[in-house]
DNA sequence: CTGAAAGCGCTTACAG
DNA sequence: CTGAAAGCGCTTACAG
């Protein structure tokens, strides 16, 4: 038994192809009686249009893509920020009547399928997350033609619009939140620097330390739990004297809290430690996490809402949302 | 400038569509001259397939639907399971050459929208994640005939296979390793038991306990760390000498750990915690988190791999994967 | 306001 | 092995 088509609506309706279709598409040029007819045709049936018959003759697609970068295989990451971005980029696209395609590009074969998949014509427009600086991918997209924004200032300036928190001022809040407690030796772990938002987070430190009479004490991470924890085992190592932390990312000071833990450190007291994103889980640290955030409400769906709006008009202005520090008790 | 067809792409070859669609779909039964000189023409005029007319012809869409139960707007959850899943699923099927639809089904115009997409012919299957017992999208799903799949077993039996924790056995586990540390007073936090994972885990807790002499001593919660702190806290007035507590998963196990730390419990050695998923974030605790994990290596990724396998197969076999206890430092 | 016709861009029997 | 033709299930000018 395959499913009704417009055909057999229109038959057992008694009318053409071309008013079952406009009654479908709630068109106005319809005589009430007509759409009335139809519709009880159409639900007698229980007929719905096939997507790819209407996608094919109207060259839309209804469906916006939403692109990851994947770790490489075997690692798998539970930022909760990817979860954020995909839950509410995907809560809004389907209130707006859209479908979401979601597609994780990470090795070299899936970015070429992920060429292919746009220029296959399978959706209509695309949102990158999070991409590092050394991925083609935002270029090429760019280069196809079909709308694209991205969730995150890119290292190639001007291939797209994007929507990104204010990464500089946010660190250097949070740096001058530890010097305004008089800190004097504040290391900082960086997060991944093919990533612009760790560069602009380091580079923020940087700044903010200079001209203070502090040198700067770098770790580097890749924003994951271990790797803060590592980060914070050897910045131990290079100045056992440090008396504070800014973390690029939650999750990496989550990581050092561990190590300073683990070192004896008491947080605050010994070492400050100050994250970065306001996640969830820094409510749940011990103790509970001083960090950076987005202050507009529930951040990742303003700024899902603000990308999405982007991809609507076409516009082509980028917008930096403004961040604050959350005092809590780890600095 | 429009992308070129495969009219245009036979044109420039001088061949006939036929062959240019054989060659395309690799149909062994092509001249090689005739191969050459078409794989010229695609490069050439840079010749992509359009999708929307392909699905149309071969009533096939190449593409799966992961199926998402959404916490009603607002709520925002950043549950690592939902971003394992998904992700470990993706991971794989574009691996299988095959996109994903990612699909949140929260409200109930969401969930019409849901039928009607599936109905419309858009994807090939579905992969239910983890859906609540009164959700009655399993049971629509079921009977538009497409192949579907749930991850976590369903409460209504024999809609679809299902692949799931052996709940039971991982709950019992967990109380077990607390009895075993000769604890007395032995509570749960619940997930929210309109979901099989909380109804078993709760269900091996009572069972547990049976014939010891113990009372249960119970606390609901949804699955959050807010709602394992608010029970934890009730826990607490409830019963104040209790020594040890089972949280349903990870998540309530942080918060309750959180508000034991704030009545000045010390974990294991006044109140001993259990939680169960083993996420990542159960390494970072204060203490480290003692719980239930599925043994066999990247647990998501196993999991949504039998779950696509069944999908595939269109096998009716559900699987329950073996749980072991994971001993670390909270109980 | 309604219908007949063309066409979206492919695949697939069917002849040859 | 190759090509002409039909057809997948819709929408959309175009007449009327």
């Amino acid at each position: 038994m395959r499913r009704p088509t417009l055909h057999a609506v229109a038959a057992r309706a008694g009318v053409s192809k071309s008013s079952v279709s406009r009654v479908i598409n709630g068109e106005p040029t319809v005589a009430p009686e007509i759409r009335q007819i139809v519709m009880a045709a159409v639900t007698e049936l229980g007929y719905v249009p096939n997507g790819a018959a209407r996608n094919l003759v109207t060259q839309r697609t209804n469906t916006i893509a939403i692109i990851v970068s994947d770790p490489p295989a075997g690692l798998v990451s539970d930022d909760p920020m990817f979860a954020m971005v995909v839950r509410a980029a995907s809560r809004q696209l389907e209130a707006a009547g859209k479908q979401v395609s979601l597609v994780l590009a990470g090795s070299e074969e899936s970015r070429a399928r992920v060429e292919q998949y746009l220029a296959a014509g399978h959706v209509d427009g695309a949102m990158l997350v999070s991409m590092d600086g050394s991925d083609p991918l935002p270029a090429v997209l760019a280069r196809t033609g079909l709308p694209v924004v991205s969730h995150g200032r890119l290292s190639a300036p001007g291939l797209m619009p994007y929507v990104d928190n204010d990464n500089l001022g946010g660190a250097t809040k949070a740096v001058q939140h530890l010097l305004d407690q008089g800190r004097q030796r504040i290391a900082t772990i960086s997060g991944p620097l093919d990533m612009t938002a760790a560069q602009d987070r380091l580079t923020a430190y940087r700044e903010t330390l200079k001209g203070t009479g502090r040198r700067s004490i770098v770790a580097l991470g890749d924003f994951t739990r271990i790797s803060g924890a590592e980060a914070m085992r050897q910045l131990l190592d290079d100045d056992p004297q440090l008396d504070a932390v800014f973390a690029a990312n939650d999750l990496m000071a989550i990581g050092a809290l561990r190590t300073l833990r683990e070192a004896g450190r008491r947080v605050p007291e010994d070492v400050a430690v100050v994250g970065f994103d306001d996640i969830e889980a820094a409510l749940y640290t011990a103790p509970p996490l001083t960090t950076v955030r987005s202050p507009m409400g529930d951040q990742a769906a303003r700024t899902t809402q603000l990308l999405l709006d982007l991809l609507a008009n076409g516009s082509a202005e980028s917008v930096i949302l403004p961040t604050e520090i959350v005092v809590r008790e780890s600095a």
